[in-house]
DNA sequence: AAGGCGTGGTC
DNA sequence: TGACCAAGCCT
């Protein structure tokens, strides 16, 4: 008969094998009564949404540098937080952020609430993200269920019903192994069991402090779980963008809705992008069509982006979009997909 | 409540 | 090289 996992066996295993990042307090510090900072961890948790720890790094370096609290955040204009963001992906969290930011500031005094419950109150904050903040900064014994939590419930469980199915039946088993003390350092010790050992791919069960507990070892199953409903493929739209540039270096931009894709964001003036887009260019110039086409993939679709610049006078009025000047403007500003277009058109 | 919402790395 | 994947949230 298996012996059931503790937590105590990973929490062991976390302290010889914690990896050191921006936003963790290191044991020496711990061991002085240094706290987390609830505005880093509830930063570093937004970045995480999604997305990678080494995409979110120096974004996190970046945003605490110049923003070192929730205070001053809330107080930093829009575009200068979409600007800073850009190229880390899902924009509608930077939205949020400042939301949320504006919120703590504005209706909490500036203190982060410390429980799940007023976490998850919060824009941009959901289940996974309320719980973290609360277990890692404020240490409650919250369960944390992320896409590494799932994964390691269902091969610890052998539990072969699909996601998101078999979500409910996962988080009921992280939550009974939650433990009551370290809570925060158990939450990330999951995670990071998840990230370095029981990967989606090739689980290196072989250093798992939890192989002989778990179930889908002694299968011979863990390298298949969890399993996944099937997912659609992606279709292909086509879509124009179009690069003027005045004579005196400024590019015509546009801000982008704060609803929909890459909502918020500075970007070219473009055409719908769908089966097939019509040209409505945004000022009245020579527009010439650049040999290649930029591509990129979306979460739900692949795009083929054409790319027609223009050299204007000074004189000539916009039908859409603003000039921006050149010190004003930098294309790291830009979501990637907008300065990929850039980079084809600023060698042309 | 199922689908919209980015990007870069990996195989 | 295309599909999958990553510390999810919102509507």
């Amino acid at each position: 008969m298996r012996e059931s996992a503790s937590a105590q066996e990973l929490l062991d295993w976390y302290d010889r094998n914690a990896r050191r990042m921006p936003w963790r307090v290191g044991p020496d510090a711990r061991r002085l009564g240094v706290r987390p900072d609830p505005y880093r961890i509830w930063m570093s948790e937004v970045m995480l949404q999604q997305t990678t720890v080494a995409a979110v790094k120096s974004y996190f370096e970046t945003f605490t540098a110049r923003w070192p609290t929730v205070v001053d955040l809330a107080a930093a204009e829009d575009a200068d937080v979409m600007a800073a963001w850009a190229g880390l992906g899902y924009y509608a969290r930077a939205r949020n952020l400042l939301k949320c930011a504006r919120a703590v500031a504005n209706d909490h005094s500036g203190v982060f609430p410390d429980t799940r419950e007023g976490l998850l109150s919060l824009p941009g904050i959901g289940p996974y993200t309320a719980a973290a903040v609360a277990a890692i900064a404020f240490d409650r014994p919250e369960t944390v269920v992320d896409g590494n939590v799932e994964r390691v419930m269902a091969r610890l469980h052998d539990e072969h019903t699909p996601l998101p199915t078999a979500k409910p039946v996962l988080t009921e088993m992280a939550a009974a192994l939650t433990p009551q003390e370290r809570p925060g350092d158990y939450a990330q010790a999951v995670m990071d069991l998840g990230a370095t050992i029981c990967t989606p791919r090739k689980p290196a069960c072989g250093l798992c402090p939890w192989r002989k507990p778990c179930a889908a070892w002694e299968a011979g199953t863990a390298a298949e779980l969890p399993r996944k409903l099937p997912k659609k493929r992606k279709p292909t739209r086509l879509g124009i963008a179009y690069l003027a540039r005045r004579v005196d270096g400024a590019w015509l931009l546009e801000r982008r809705p704060d609803k929909g894709l890459l909502g918020g964001m500075l970007g070219w003036p473009g055409s719908d992008w769908g089966d097939a887009p019509q040209d409505d260019p945004p000022i009245r110039a020579e527009w010439r069509e650049l040999p290649a086409e930029a591509r990129h993939t979306f979460t739900h679709f692949h795009l083929r982006l054409m790319v027609k610049t223009a050299l204007v006078p000074m004189d000539r009025a916009p039908i859409r979009g603003d000039f921006v000047e050149l010190p004003d403007f930098s294309p790291s500003d830009l979501p990637t997909v907008m300065r990929k277009a850039f980079d084809l058109a600023k060698d042309s």
